[in-house]
DNA sequence: TATCAACACGAAACCGTTTTCGTTACTTAA
DNA sequence: TTAAGTAACGAAAACGGTTTCGTGTTGATA
């Protein structure tokens, strides 16, 4: 890179100081008119900008939010960073964004990477792997530092923090009873291992509309994937068995459901509804195109990064973290059109 | 934030100085083993993390790269972004994600703040308002304080730096023969305004191949989709005229012309085949699957940052530009199985 | 005993900027 | 005539590190 024009250049070469040079440059009283000119014309001319490394060394920020996802190829993922991106800029700030790729010891280190500082505030999404070992002392080193930190949709009540989540249990439970509505009854549900709450929840919620509509769970029409396996032999195996339904946690698995159902000739929605979560482009433009619960990751992310400034502007106030609910939609579509 | 422990305060509690402490955490053989251990043992004990702006303002590098994206809920760009990432990783460096949304103006402003010491080199891919525009001085400007840039995907010539891109005149060549292989002659072209000069090459291909099969190009089946509108109205148009196949440069265009085909009562690929560009989630998934011209995302985020950080850490080298052009294969799938 | 190297550490400069607090020189009011 | 005020600028500290170059104290050697 060629050698930058700094203040102190400017102050060499008018024969002035760096003072006078910093002071100039922001229209300062202190200096005459004549210098004011002489200096801003030569910065102009030399397209002077002012090293941001320094600035944010003395003003002790850097007007950055790290932000750490498990992945991005992934609808929701992308809409929540579009979220942050905007409410963030819309701030006057900019994100630094890392992926932990699921795995715990990236993500240990990405977090030890950003808060050397480089970064004013984190808004971070769990790893699965660290939700699955159970091990926060990385997020709790970051609470005791006091650097403000935002945890949204996969989040865990051990770390002290504010938080960003939708109705999982809430969504599930709309879901299901969607289901139930058009007279399925024999639901089955394809979730994530059991660590990865989200999936827990939205299995509460399903539970709880099968209860309600007393009707007992059936153990065998719940498939757990795990995702270092093929995924599709694994939803295959839940066709075996006698169902009218099914309600997928993402619009992945809804999707290789709806490719098996047909694949064994059963017609959507006439011999089985589907429904997903997540709405994204698969949902939308798959035929026929599926039922899901919209999670509003741009909402999602919008929200969290309002609160992250906020608290990384607001630091005097009494720390009491704060936890927002988004409500989630069903948005329907065709794979569970009623037959009637 | 609480206050950060920092060398001085360490040096000042151990009574010793600055540059001891400094040394120290080096394991400097300077120093002596006792005072080494007695050192290390308060900077663990605090959990003293040196910090990272004192360390870039005095190398003058900040180990970051700035990728500038027109979008990001697109399958292509979530992929780069994961190659470009794994890259600057494995390199030690982080990456500071920034969008255009398309749009001139705030990719002006994004380039301003980026360049302002804050990274270490670029990757952009450009918005298709600048695209439109042709006004390509923030980029020249950036050339001409040599800081290292390399251009992926949509790049222009007038930009003196290193690029990245598929080879699209190749790709939609081999798109569109392979239509004509199987036997499909009245192709319609679904691409972006010819200003989005992805779009133009590809449009090339296609035509170069019409030509080679002494077909001539029908201006009616091409249609340039103005994505301000709604985009099926507009590709709904093209189902007016007598068609046998359909070439669309990016998913979505193909899942909306897929989605079109099947309500006119078309049935692919027997009717109509489709082949589209991008292979997403959303091609792989609906059904039928759509056949594809694979981009190799991830490669290319890869490719752009080695060749970046290459330019980075050699500055010596003499600068000349280099050109990396990333094939692209044809995914088969039913969209466009022959009938036979 | 004088000389010299090795050892262990500190002072100070430096990265680029801001800001406080002088310090001049000049003007104005008492 | 003198005290006070003001305009215009500079010196220096500060942000948090690293690094070069001393410097004082040892111990060994001639």
């Amino acid at each position: 890179m060629k050698q930058k024009i700094t203040i102190k250049t400017i102050a060499k070469e008018l024969g002035v100081s760096t003072s006078t040079v910093s002071k100039a440059l922001k229209d300062s009283h202190e200096i005459s008119t004549e210098t004011k000119q002489k200096i801003q014309a030569y910065a102009d001319l030399y397209n002077y900008k002012p090293n941001s490394l320094a600035l944010q060394l003395r003003n002790q920020k850097t007007k950055v939010i790290g932000v750490i996802l498990p992945k991005i190829v992934h609808h929701f993922f992308s809409t929540v960073i579009m979220g942050i991106e905007e409410g963030a800029n819309k701030k006057g700030y900019n994100i630094m964004v890392c992926f932990s790729n699921e795995s715990y010891k990236k993500e240990v280190e990405t977090l030890k990477v950003l808060s050397n500082g480089s970064v004013d505030g984190l808004i971070v999404s769990i790893a699965s792997q660290t939700l699955e070992n159970k091990d926060f002392n990385h997020f709790k080193g970051l609470v005791a530092e006091e650097i403000p930190l935002v945890l949204f949709d996969r989040v865990v009540d051990e770390i002290l923090c504010d938080k960003v989540v939708v109705d999982d249990v809430g969504a599930g439970y709309k879901a299901t009873q969607h289901l139930l509505d058009n007279h399925r009854t024999k639901i089955a549900l394809i979730t994530t291992p059991n660590h990865v709450n989200v999936g827990a929840l939205r299995r509460q919620g399903y539970e709880k509309a099968l209860i309600e509509s007393y009707i007992k769970t059936n153990k065998k029409l719940i498939v757990e994937i795990d995702e270092n396996e093929d995924i599709k032999p694994q939803i295959e195996k839940v066709f075996e068995q006698d169902i009218d339904a099914v309600f997928a946690v993402n619009e992945i698995y809804a999707a290789n459901a709806m490719r098996i159902a047909k694949e064994k000739g059963l017609e959507v929605p006439k011999d089985i509804s589907i429904i997903g979560f997540t709405d994204g482009l698969i949902s939308e433009y798959s035929s026929p195109s599926i039922t899901t619960i919209a999670q509003h990751g741009f909402t999602m992310g919008k929200q969290a990064v309002d609160l992250l400034i906020e608290r990384i502007e607001n630091e005097s106030e009494l720390f009491k973290p704060k936890k927002i609910v988004i409500s989630s939609d069903l948005k329907l579509r065709e794979s569970t059109k009623p037959s009637s």
